[in-house]
DNA sequence: GACAACATACCGACTGGTTGGTACGCATAT
DNA sequence: ATATGCGTACCAACCAGTCGGTATGTTGTC
């Protein structure tokens, strides 16, 4: 999607400043500001604050889609191994980044908005979904290779892992200190590998 | 500590609004309206919005400690089948509640104000963290007796815990479904039972 | 036990600043 | 010429917080 430069820049501005200040503490005027354009354009392009809510979630699954399709953990051959790698890949994301650098758009959103504006939680809800949905799949085919009896749901697996995620950032926030939800992602690196060693005891 | 009305009606008030609509969209005026008192009273009580989100993260603690304390998995006494209670009765605290009802304050309000709001996202912590810590207790004790050469540590399987139920509740607002924080404290029941199986063989 | 002095709990009109949103003007590109 | 992209000026609603006031204790003094 091609996209005029105020737009573009409006949308990485409510990237930035949602994460560190939520939705609801962010107004159209800061955004605009920080964006470096003024509200005319703000609402040229987007009909209500609302509307630029849906479109940063949006915005936010086309940035972060790109970043996990070259991720390295694509490589490897062994589907198990792979769902090892991306869960090593979401702690190295939290290297050297500052918590809103590090913390998920979607997770922060939803939170605040679930009861009173459901356009903005289905999209939080379709982004989380539909990444969770790239790691059934890898999942899927790790079950299918080595624990093809295992009582578990791949996609039930799926949303685990973003749920220790978003738990972990939680964590993080309230400490301050990212080391929560590194910790937290080793907890579920470890229980994959336990759930897998398990089945193949059986 | 002794309470005059309105000041528990205003805090009864925000442990329902803030869960329900997050902290910075709750306003003054909403929360006295729903507690049937004055911004007078308000004022009066807590010398700003701020002061409240503090006290009612207080109160919060004081509501949940006497419900945790009075749970039924203290009655175990092997402190892994403790644990193991605990985590179940952190699933049956989903039966029958609305999402609002049955999500954590703390992790509500810290996910819009740990940046912007240094009070609020201490106490929040505070709150957490000592919840966890009488998990870490009990996790110290079964360590303990069933897994003393494990190289996990107590403190970070409790927070752990605490991670998995704070993201469960995210992907439960999400979906608008709290089937999916059920799902996700299954996963941590397994966890926890693979971890002390596992460490049993060795 | 009566009365003054003071504290606590609460009321609700008011304020100054901020909010999301609108109306409209103007330049550029097709 | 007309649609798009954006700027300027503005508005009504709402926000957290203030303030002067009342009603109801509580405490100390004689």
């Amino acid at each position: 999607m091609q996209m005029t430069p105020a737009k573009t820049k409006l949308l990485n501005a409510a990237l930035r400043i949602v994460r560190t200040n939520g939705y609801e503490a962010t107004s159209v005027d800061e955004l605009c500001r920080d964006a470096g354009v003024t509200k005319g354009a703000f609402f040229h392009h987007f009909k209500s604050k609302e509307d630029l809510a849906v479109a940063a979630a949006g915005y936010w699954n086309e940035v972060t889609g790109k970043l996990f399709a070259a991720a390295p953990y694509h490589d490897y051959e062994d589907p198990l191994d792979q769902l090892i790698a991306y869960i090593d890949f979401r702690a190295t994301l939290l290297d050297g980044r500052s918590i809103p650098e590090a913390t998920c758009l979607l997770g922060t959103m939803v939170q605040e908005t679930y009861e009173s504006n459901p356009a903005i939680r289905a999209a939080c809800f379709g982004g989380i979904t539909s990444h969770a949905e790239t790691i059934a799949d890898i999942i899927r085919a790790a079950k299918a290779r080595h624990a093809p009896k295992a009582t578990w749901s791949a996609e039930s697996l799926a949303l685990h892992t973003q749920a220790v995620i978003q738990g972990g950032f939680i964590l993080a926030k309230a400490k301050d200190d990212l080391a929560l939800a590194r910790d937290s992602i080793l907890h579920l690196r470890r229980y994959v590998e336990l759930l897998f060693h398990h089945a193949k005891e059986d």
